[in-house]
This record gives structure tokens, sequence and C-alpha cells, in this order.
DNA sequence: CTTTCTAGTTAGTTTTATCTAACTTTTAGT
DNA sequence: ACTAAAAGTTAGATAAAACTAACTAGAAAG
């Protein structure tokens, strides 16, 4: 609702909020500080943020929800992840590697690199076209006049 | 000489004073800020900073220039980033948006990944050994006793 | 029940990176 | 040579994201 722009710190935050909640069912502040390599107060700190955001819902020293709305956008970032994670590992970057690099470049690339990445992983034929673009390219003329 | 390392910020700065002798044969300050979309000051503390670590030099209201070692980073970053922008652009991605997440990448990729993309850029026969990695393994027998 | 330990919170500090405003130096025009 | 504009610098403010230390609530154990 509130749509002010989530920082790559944020979205860290959220992310793992609903990694936790896939794993555990419920996400502890001690929690996501050790699963993000933070200190409590850290956690603390951001939750008011995403609250105020409208994106997560906390009763005090109980653990954290996602609203409707951050569950949309915690579903997004997490497909993100997943997505720059396969391809990584498609180029032959190590699962661990995959999983680090994919949580930083998640917050960065622009829709358009996301989206030439998507098409990457998804060619039903065996010859790449990233290799073979013509494959693709069926002749498209523009009307000049 | 004075290792500590560079924050993704420093590096920018220090990229841009690269890329600029490379094209003007000068960085001046106003140029390294507008090319940056910063404000001067930005530009001024943060030549502080990598004259501290000895990467630049510069005489007070004139051009800053780069130390031997300067040279040997901001190439170092340089390389990764036109790496990065190639490896986009073959992805499919436009120039621009390629230039514009490559200059993202380039400060948080591990080796790891970045000698995996170097392998996808360089394979000299038609077909990727990313999709047909078999290629590449030549069958190694570790010697278990 | 009371005490103790764990989890959560609050307050205040630090670092990095930006900005604006004010000041200084250099360059250029007349 | 003088003055006005452009480029560079310095000082101080602000914001984000982390930290430590100190405090509070809740759970668990006796």
């Amino acid at each position: 609702m509130d749509h002010t722009k989530l920082t790559q710190s944020l979205e860290d935050y959220l992310e793992m909020v609903h990694m936790l909640r896939l794993a555990n069912g419920l996400a502890r502040v001690k929690d996501i500080a050790a699963a993000l390599s933070v200190k409590m107060p850290s956690v603390a700190k951001a939750m008011v943020e995403l609250k105020k955001m409208g994106l997560v819902r906390q009763e005090p020293y109980s653990g954290v929800e996602l609203t409707e709305e951050g569950q949309r956008v915690a579903a997004m970032i997490l497909n993100r992840h997943i997505l720059l994670k396969g391809f990584l590992i498609k180029l032959g970057v190590s699962e661990a590697i995959a999983d680090k690099d994919a949580c930083c470049m998640e917050h960065i690339l622009s829709a358009e690199t996301l989206g030439k990445i998507e098409d990457f992983m998804k060619p039903s034929d065996a010859i790449s076209s990233v290799k073979n673009p013509s494959v693709k390219k069926a002749k498209v003329v523009k009307n000049t006049k």
C-alpha cells in the first residue's frame, strides 16, 4: 500500500521472513538475525520500517508475519532469487556461492536483464538461442513509411 | 599498498577516474561527478579516501591521477565491467542497460562466478559447453588410496 | 511462585555516502 | 590587469544500516 521503494537491506529482511515462515512456520527475530548475520536490534529496526510500509505485522515480543502485500512482494523477491541461483548453477557455479551471489544480484538487476535471464533458462530446444540468436529472429520488417 | 578493502562506492570512483583518463586524458572532479550523478563534494571526499589508500594522486585544484597501484586496481575493475557488459549483451540485454547492470554486478560477484562467466564467454566451439558440459569434462580419476 | 535465562526492545554511537551552503582558487574575457 | 564565472574545497547536516549496552517481557525449571 505505502509504496515507498524498499532498500536492498529491507528486501533482504522481507525475503528472510518469508523463507523462515516457509521453512519453520514462523519467523523469530533471533532466527532472522542469525540467518542474515546481524544482531537482533538491526532486525528490530528493519521490522519497524517494514511495518510502517505495511509489509509485515508483529505483536510485541512475538514472531513476525507478512501482510498480503508483504507476501506478494516477498514472493517476487524470492522468485528472483531462485531464478538467479539456478542461472548461476547452470553456468557451473557451486551451490553455496550461487546462493550468495544470487542474493546480491536479486536487488540490483533491471527488469530487462532479469527477463533475458529467464529466456535463457527456459528455451525448449537443445541448441542455445544465445549462441545462435537467429533461431528466434523471425524477420521483422518495420513500416518505414 | 594500504590494502584496506575498497567499498563499492570507492570502486566506482576509482574506475571512473580510470575511464575518464582513458577517454579525455585527464579526470576532473566536475566530470567524475557528472558521470556518476553525484555532486562535486562527494567526489572530493572519495578522493581523500583513495589518496589515503595510495590509489590516486592529486595536487590541489587540479585533475586526479592514478598511482601504479591505483592503475592496477582500476584496470581490474574495468576488466570485470567489460566482461560483465559483454556477457549481458550476449544474453540479449540492450547496451545501455547492460552497462548499468554490469556496473552494479562488478562490485559484488564472487571470483568463482566471475570465472564461470569468463568460461562462458570464451569457448571456441559453436555448441555451448554450458548446455553440453560433458564437452569439457575429460574423465578425471582421483587417487582414492 | 519465584527465579533465572532467553528473546525482544530501546537508546545511543559509528561508519559510509550523500547533500547544501559558503568559501577559495583558477581561468578567461574584456 | 581586473573582474566575473567556473571549478574545486571545506564544513556541517542528513539518512541508512550496522553496532553495543542496558533494559523489559515471557518461558521454563526448580
